[in-house]
DNA sequence: AAAATATGAAACGGTTCCGAAACAATCATA
DNA sequence: TATGATTGTTTCGGAACCGTTTCATATTTT
């Protein structure tokens, strides 16, 4: 991108993509969700809940209960590391891709409209 | 803006102003809360109940909880409508000005570190 | 004036999320 | 091997949100 937004340009795509995503089937997750959901995709792996929370600043329940919630959407999967037992290793899914494929197309279309 | 997003772009865009949002001691609004603060703030008044929620494609409730929740916040406030007093107007207020101005900006600065 | 319509809010039961604390499992250390 | 750390999950009470239904108020129609 050549030129950055300006602000007004910056709400109006914030207000067309909102309205999207209220607007459609799809369940719209919570920022968090969304943002854990983001940082497993576009971050190299390993993810763990610890670091996600650290990087999140919020508590690992908060990573556990939000891993539970896109689980059952199927958007994400988590696995045992087998190097450290301790740790859960989330991993991305065809469906989270989709979703977030989705997602993109969503806001690149809509930036063109501004 | 000259060129549109790539999708990677929208992604981590998206990525970005979350981080900031999840991280931040501001209280997140869920998408519908920011998607029924948005309209109020970028089309023209009066902004009803029933016209919000047929916007939304979502019920009255869902509008009227929403506003409880950002009056709170200070964000909106409501008025009767002296014209057609079953009619509440949806107002804009200082502190919901100044939300949507941080969030504006934010958008936009992250736009340029892509 | 009476009945039908329209609007927004409140009530209801169910689900989800929160932060804090307690927990089981695993690893590291001594 | 015993003790302490670390990791992720679960539990708890409280709060918020959901969709549906019901309600109070106001307006329109007959």
């Amino acid at each position: 991108m050549s030129y950055p937004f300006s602000t007004a340009q910056a709400l109006h795509l914030w207000h067309e993509v909102g309205l999207s995503q209220v607007r459609g089937d799809e369940p719209d997750l919570s920022v968090r969700q969304m943002t854990i959901l983001l940082s497993v995709y576009l971050e190299s792996p390993p993810h763990t809940v610890r670091a996600l929370a650290a990087k999140l600043h919020v508590s690992k329940p908060v990573i556990t209960r939000a891993l539970d919630a896109m689980g059952k959407l199927g958007l994400v999967t988590r696995r045992r590391d087998e190097t450290d037992k301790r740790n859960v290793l989330i991993q991305r899914t065809v469906g989270g891709s989709l979703y977030l494929e989705r997602l993109a197309d969503l806001v690149s279309a809509k930036s063109q409209e501004l």
